[in-house]
DNA sequence: AATTAGAAGTGGACTAGACCACTAATTTGT
DNA sequence: ACAAATTAGTGGTCTAGTCCACTTCTAATT
């Protein structure tokens, strides 16, 4: 009955046994009973101590893959639909997950000095200097969004090198820069297309458009990139999962 | 040194703990050595083991207040702007929030059966009813937002006796029947006011609009309320917080 | 003076237990 | 046959440690 964990090994053993029970929810293998083995059961299956299946279960909780109820048991949440929801990723990585082919038009790419709400969302300093990149997003060849996109100079050397009509700058940032980005902050409104927005996305002006302005941060709150992104509106719809995380 | 705990009380030690910190981070007591006390020294200070410790930290890490560094200490995450983000409150507890004063007119509030897309939402068979709630949102007087609500109609019986003009939906369902919004889905579009719509808001037909569809749900993942808000987009944006929850 | 090795301190992981509050099924008493 | 009390099982909380990887500062060595 025991299950084979890699001990000593790097991958700690509560996201060991995570990912394990992961998979079995994925493959509806707890879907008779509909119910998880016990947190005793499981600690005895895998032979570790109970608080390191907590450790494995808390995540999985956090993940909103189960809940607990005190006195009966853990149960699996039988959400259907997976929506596909707004999460930290990049205009690339959305479209990819929506089966689509992103690509991008760089309009401009250049260091420049930072304008004052620029500066604001970055907390830079006065006379501190932005790469300002201007993109028009497009999925499947066709125009989705016009991006305008900030970022700190003095944290990207040498950006202007990459290849950004084909490659994710999420994907460039992360992977030739050791920044990891760990929470974001949007603001969305609905404006009225703007005579030049219009024309680069191919629509009339005065139609509405969904504006999303982003500011994603590092893990200790340290502001990477500042963002508009102006999309269609009868392309695109923003989904975003809320909870009471505790 | 040692602080004062209600032991063997309802409340649990992490949670008190918790409490205590978020408060001393609130009054940046923390501010000088910008770092919080080691987990040994907390355990220590509050005369439990490290592991409760341990819990309440992690709690406020979830809750975005500090992070960690391995082999460092830690910190305090310091935000200075706490901009209100979208959360799993209603439109008053928004309003209020923001320094505005709600109020409702009712529109509509009937029993019928649900349209299929009401169906699909909240997961009802078919023939099923549904209470159907149509207000005017509005803040300090002036119209913000037309919203539709719909709630099965089985868990809110005699829903209609109450005043909804002065009161808080969620208030209402909250405190009278035994439910709790847990999380939800919200997608978020731009759109042009319908002339219906323009007139009840006060603005132009075809101006542009924020029309929020929400689905709440309980712990269980059954769904509690399903809405559609179309906000004035001049006078509302709305903001999230985006996080990598692990 | 510069480098290196070590010590001290940190959070991360983990153990092997304990007691509690709660739920649901079972048994017992009427 | 019904109701009440018992019991087994669950997740929630908590203890008092251990070992590890990592960072930072210090002291010894070159």
């Amino acid at each position: 009955m025991q299950e084979t964990l890699q001990r000593n090994g790097i991958v700690p053993l509560h996201a060991q046994i995570a990912e394990a029970l992961r998979i079995q929810i994925q493959n509806d293998e707890f879907k008779e009973k509909e119910h998880l083995p016990s947190e005793r059961e499981l600690a005895e299956r895998y032979l570790v101590s109970r608080m390191t299946v907590r450790q494995a279960l808390q995540k999985l909780r956090l993940e909103g893959l189960i809940y607990h109820e005190r006195g009966v048991g853990t149960f699996v949440n039988n959400r259907k639909i997976d929506v596909h929801t707004r999460n930290l990723n990049g205009f690339s990585e959305e479209m990819l997950s929506l089966g689509l082919k992103p690509s991008s038009r760089v309009l401009t790419l250049q260091r420049e000095l930072a304008t004052d709400d620029v500066m604001e969302n970055l907390r830079l300093g006065a006379g501190a200097e932005v790469i300002h990149l201007e993109r028009l997003r497009l999925a499947d060849g066709e125009a989705m969004a016009f991006e305008q996109t900030f970022l700190p100079a003095y944290l990207f050397p040498k950006l202007e090198e990459f290849d950004l009509t084909k490659n994710s700058l999420y994907q460039v940032l992360t992977e030739n820069y050791d920044l990891e980005m760990h929470h974001a902050e949007e603001i969305l409104e609905a404006k009225a297309a703007t005579r030049f927005v219009a024309k680069q996305l191919g629509i009339r002006a005065g139609a509405p458009v969904l504006v999303v302005h982003r500011v994603v941060f590092s893990e200790s709150n340290q502001p990477i990139e500042s963002a508009h992104t102006t999309y269609r509106a009868d392309r695109y719809r923003a989904t975003f999962y809320l909870s009471k995380n505790t």
